[in-house]
DNA sequence: CGTAATGTAGAGTAAACTACTCAAGAAATC
DNA sequence: GATTTCTTGAGTAGTTTACTCTACATTACG
C-alpha cells in the first residue's frame, strides 16, 4: 500500500502542466527537467496517461503534451487510478483454500470495498488546480517578505 | 497503492484472533482452515505481527497465538502499517536527477504527507473490536428472520 | 520535398517484491 | 522423551518496478 514513482512521477508531471494550461504543448523534456524526472521513463507515463484521457499530445516541431481538460476537473482520484490501479483488484480472486467462515470472509471483503470508496473520496477532493492554488498562495505569502 | 495478501490475510487472521479473544491461545491451523490462509504463509505473518506486537504467541501443546491488546485498541492503521509499510517511504529519495523547480517538488512531497496522515487518521478509527461489533450487529438481524 | 523535432510503440532488463513452500530447530506439555 | 506447537531462515516462481533503448510515425519549417 504505497504509492510508486508512477504515481509521484505522473502527478509531478500533470502538475507541471496544470501550471501552464493554455499555453499549448510543453514538450516532455522540459517537463523531465523542471521535475526531475528521467526522460524516457516519463514518456511512458505520458503515453499511459494520453490513453487515459488526462492529457493530449501532438507530435513533430513544437509538439508535446498538454491537459485534456481544465486542471479543477481533474483529481487525485483520477490521476492515481490511472497510473498505480485500484486499491485492491476489484474481485481479488484469492481463492486458494476455501473459506471455512463465508461470513468472516464477506466482512472483511466489505471492509475493503467501503475503505477504497473512502479513501477515493478523499482523493477525489484535491484537483490540479487546488495544487496550482496552493503554489500560488505561497508564492504570495514569500512575497510580501520580499 | 494497493493493499497486498499480507495485510488482507494479516488482518483476517487478527479478526479471528479478536472474536475468541480472552479465549486463551488459537493455533494458526485453525486461522487457516477458518480464514482460507495458506498456513506457512500465515504462519510467517504471525511472526512478523508478534515481532511487532500486535500478538502473543506460545510454543508446545495447546500453544497458539492470541492478541497482546484488547481487541479495542488495535486499529486498522496499526495493522496495516505493520504488514504493508507506510504509504510513502519516509522520505523518497528519488534523487536521480536533480529537482530543477524546488518548490513544486517540496510541494507535491507535502502533499504525499498530509495525504499519508488523512488516510493513516481515517485507518485509525476502525478497531479490531468495530469488526466484531458489525459481525454481532449482522448475526443479530439474521435472528429476528428465523 | 527533405530534414529535424517531436511523440509512439514495444522490447529488454536488473532489482525488488509477492506469495508462497519447506526443512530444521526450539520450547512447552504430557 | 515424544508430541505439539511456534520459530527461523532459506528457497523459488512469477510479477512489478523503474527504468533504458531502438525503431518508427507524424508534423513543421524552409
Amino acid at each position: 500500500m504505497r504509492i510508486s514513482s508512477k504515481g509521484d512521477y505522473g502527478l509531478r508531471a500533470l502538475f507541471d502542466l496544470a501550471q501552464r494550461y493554455g499555453e499549448g504543448p510543453i514538450q516532455s523534456d522540459d517537463i523531465a527537467t523542471r521535475q526531475g524526472i528521467p526522460v524516457n521513463y516519463l514518456n511512458q507515463l505520458l503515453i499511459t496517461m494520453r490513453r487515459a484521457g488526462l492529457i493530449d499530445s501532438l507530435r513533430g516541431p513544437q509538439g508535446g503534451h498538454m491537459l485534456a481538460r481544465a486542471p479543477e476537473t481533474i483529481t487525485l482520484r483520477e490521476v492515481l487510478t490511472v497510473l498505480e490501479g485500484p486499491l485492491l483488484p476489484d474481485e481479488p480472486g484469492r481463492e486458494t483454500s476455501p473459506p471455512a467462515i463465508p461470513e468472516d470472509h464477506a466482512l472483511i471483503d466489505e471492509l475493503w470495498a467501503e475503505l477504497r470508496e473512502r479513501i477515493e473520496r478523499l482523493l477525489a477532493e484535491t484537483t490540479l488546480d487546488d495544487l496550482c492554488q496552493r503554489k500560488r498562495q505561497r508564492s504570495g505569502s514569500v512575497m510580501y517578505y520580499i
